[in-house]
DNA sequence: GGGGTGACCCAGT
DNA sequence: TACTGGGCCACCC
């Protein structure tokens, strides 16, 4: 699998990710790990950093559910447009989505 | 080719 | 509960 095809990947499964619910850096990783072979929440981060434009790169959060610094004001009011449970400066981890719910 | 950096994560203190 | 250290892998200088 090359770079460009891991990257399309992570893209393509952020865009999976249902409105409402978000997903952590690890479990993207952890998800594509099974079809990449290789995957690191770092990774995943600095793709979403990099090439996280055209998709909703808001539902994608880290472990602790805080949102992508730089970015938390536009990220909360986009979530809290969609109805996920917000909690504190980040979101309510119980909104966690996982790839095999709606495949 | 080598070293530093980052939208991270986990365990220990 | 908050901070620190180690591991992780691709990108940039």
């Amino acid at each position: 699998m090359t770079p460009d095809e891991y990257v399309e990947a992570v893209l393509d499964l952020v865009e999976r990710i249902p409105p409402g619910r978000v997903m952590s850096y690890g479990a993207v990783a952890d998800a594509l790990a099974e079809r990449s072979g290789r995957a690191s929440a770092r990774l995943v981060g600095s793709i979403m950093a990099r090439h996280g434009g055209g998709v909703p790169w808001h539902r994608v959060v880290n472990s602790a559910g805080r949102l992508p610094p730089g970015h938390e004001v536009e990220a909360r009011a986009r979530l809290r447009a969609e109805g996920c449970p917000l909690r504190g400066a980040g979101v309510d981890m119980a909104a966690s989505w996982s790839p095999d719910e709606t495949m």
